[in-house]
DNA sequence: TCCTTTATAACACGGCCGTGCGATAATCGG
DNA sequence: CCGATTATCGCACGGCCGTGTTATAAAGGA
């Protein structure tokens, strides 16, 4: 056997490649060439890893949902349920750098995928592990509720953090301030 | 004096061709080319009105904002102030084909500004009319409120608008799922 | 009528893009 | 040691891009 290199460890580091090149200078700016040049590899050894750029792409955004998905599972519950509430939904927010720069990623894939189909799949996929993460919360903090009113808060806690997310990455609200609203918005829900 | 058109006039047009490239193919696919095609112009017609492309984008999206500005300061009161707020506020929202189009152009364009400090110009003053719109209503809604109260209900309302258009956008919420989330969050404002 | 000014067209250049392809290096079973 | 397999490289092709330049048509004032 040839020498052989873990493919997903290396997927997993050009996807870093991906984000910083999208951080620094926008998603427009994702090639081939640049995330080579910017990984410190050559475009062909690129394109052993990802036949495409879609391919690239697609990974790189999925791996946003692992890396999210992978830090809620992890935390252990904890305090009163709005305080859990709060620490779950905070870590999808773009509280601190590297949140800003998932958010960011995140917000681009959005904007990629309502005119690309093979990009709206991965941005199906964050959608929906967004929305069920929220109705979760919503079934714990109000556990009298009807479904309906369930449902409802849900939906409007969902777009609540996903606005005040956008906001912040247009700078346009501070982190602080974010999640200040956050937490009023939380307290109309469940006082 | 030669043949003279309304350059004006010619560049709303033209605005109108960015958008139906926008809406059928994605921001990405917008190029002078494209757009001159989708015009019926040449490129050396859309270059007479448009010296780059960034100024073509810059005007596409300022038009955006200057229709929607347009109706809004059209709409007469009428009704309880709920009511009011409740019609100013889907005049922005993509709640019928027009608006939807409107809606996905603002939202392509917030993400292109996250990365071009060229367009980030015409982002904020898209975010900043939008966030003046949203103090005002809350003035009216909670006119007995601190100023600090009534900034933070503007700031949450502007977040609960922008989230359910992303999420309409995204096809995650039909848009009378996101009037009735409107709804719903109007009544916690204002009882 | 002609001339100046504007509008429109058409093309050329250089650059970046995605991607296909062949050459070379590295590695391990035989 | 050798050959098979994998990794990596670098180039080349065609295409689309933005943009500059030049030529042609149109139109109204002199």
């Amino acid at each position: 056997m040839p020498k052989v290199v873990d493919h997903e460890e290396r997927r997993r580091e050009l996807a870093g490649a991906v984000w910083r090149v999208i951080t620094r200078d926008g998603v427009a700016h994702v090639s081939m060439r640049t995330v080579a040049a910017e990984s410190g590899w050559s475009s062909g050894a690129l394109r052993h890893y990802f036949a495409t750029r879609d391919e690239l792409l697609a990974f790189a955004c999925e791996q946003v949902l692992t890396r999210v998905t992978a830090r809620i599972t992890a935390l252990r519950p904890q305090g009163t349920p709005q305080e859990m509430v709060r620490a779950l939904l905070l870590e999808t927010m773009p509280v601190d750098s590297e949140r800003h720069t998932e958010a960011s990623i995140t917000f681009a894939f959005l904007a990629l995928g309502l005119g690309d189909p093979a990009l709206a799949a991965v941005q199906r996929k964050i959608l929906i592990g967004m929305s069920e993460l929220c109705q979760n919360l919503t079934r714990h903090l109000l556990p009298d509720a009807s479904p309906q009113q369930q449902l409802s808060a849900a939906r409007r806690l969902n777009a609540m953090v996903d606005g005040l997310s956008v906001h912040v990455l247009a700078g346009h609200l501070t982190p602080a301030e974010a999640v200040a609203e956050l937490d009023a918005h939380l307290t109309t829900v469940s006082p």
